[in-house]
DNA sequence: ATTAGAAACTA
RNA sequence: CCGUAGUUUCUAAU
């Protein structure tokens, strides 16, 4: 039994559709709608099976959408079409079976089981075995800029069905519409399908056995990376080192003006800031909660 | 213990 | 109108 078979058994996909529903998103590019999934699906399912059993299956082009962030700056989404959610959902779902147990403890970003909170723990406990010199990582665009060939070639060290290689490859070459126009996808994952963020977890999963490799201290959540030390000496040098091999081994760019050694106080991650009470290192909250 | 709905936050 | 994942809180149901 190969892997496409778990992926288009009967359990797996409804399990997806399922989930796709429950979010109620908006449609794709072909203007389809979750209330009217379930009856396009009834009527199609056998032609949708076969067509990605044999391979002749092609997603639609993502929608193209930006949304505002916090910075003022634009966030560029990709939104497939309600179908191509929930065969993504459906591929999702046994490769996080798969790697769930592969990927590194000090990962914490789009995990089930944890959260924020959990690499905030991590972070003060490195902090109050002295290691106080942190290195904050920003790679830039990380979602657009993943290399499909490295993707591919990593998931296949575990996924060894080449039907569902051949299929993920598609998704990430699917394409976007922007204003009537289709644009090709070269690189990166649509950010905006279930998809994207297990694929940036086995991506940067690379990243996690470097770093664990080379004993060093670090917590991820997505592609934000911190990497702890006791020396400002040590943090430079493994600042340049690991920068290095980021941009070597992942084909990433790493932003060299973003990316620096900071003191604890100095940085803020996942929303809170680090101070220090008495010898203690504790966190607070970034944003003020209004009162009510 | 699970499922379902609402809100907030992180990326 | 703007997607996805996780977490947290609340409510309901089995």
């Amino acid at each position: 039994m190969e892997l496409i078979d778990v992926i288009i058994s009967k359990e797996n996909l409804n399990r997806a559709y399922k989930k796709v529903v429950a979010n109620k998103g908006a449609g794709g590019v072909d203007g389809m709608i979750v209330e009217e999934l379930g009856a396009y699906i009834k009527e199609n399912k056998d032609e949708i099976v076969r067509s990605i059993r044999n391979r002749t299956y092609m997603p639609k082009p993502v929608r193209r959408v930006y949304i505002p962030k916090d910075n003022g700056k634009m966030r560029p989404l990709g939104i497939p079409t309600v179908l191509d959610r929930v065969i993504q959902q459906a591929i999702a779902q046994p490769i996080i079976d798969i790697y769930e147990e592969l990927f590194s403890e000090f990962s914490y970003g789009f995990r089930p089981g944890r959260s924020c909170h959990d690499a905030i723990k991590q972070a003060l406990e490195y902090l109050n075995e002295g290691y106080e010199w942190v290195i904050d990582i920003d790679i830039e665009q990380f979602f657009d800029k993943v290399n499909h060939d490295k993707l591919i070639q990593t998931l296949r060290e575990q996924v060894n069905d080449s039907t569902t290689l051949n299929l993920i490859r598609k998704y990430l070459k699917a394409g976007a519409m922007e204003k009537g126009l289709e644009k090709a996808t070269t690189s990166g994952v649509p950010q905006g399908g279930p998809l994207s963020v297990v694929l940036s977890n086995v991506y940067l999963y690379k990243l996690d056995k470097e770093l664990e490799q080379r004993g060093l201290r670090f917590t991820r959540y997505a592609d934000d990376t911190m990497v702890f030390t006791k020396s400002e000496m040590a943090a430079n040098r493994v600042m340049k080192s690991i920068t290095d091999w980021i941009e070597r081994k992942l084909f990433l760019k790493v932003n060299a003006t973003k990316t620096k050694v900071v003191r604890p106080t100095r940085s803020k991650y996942l929303g809170f800031t680090f101070l220090n009470h008495g010898g203690e290192w504790k966190v607070k909250p970034t944003t003020e909660k209004k009162k009510s």
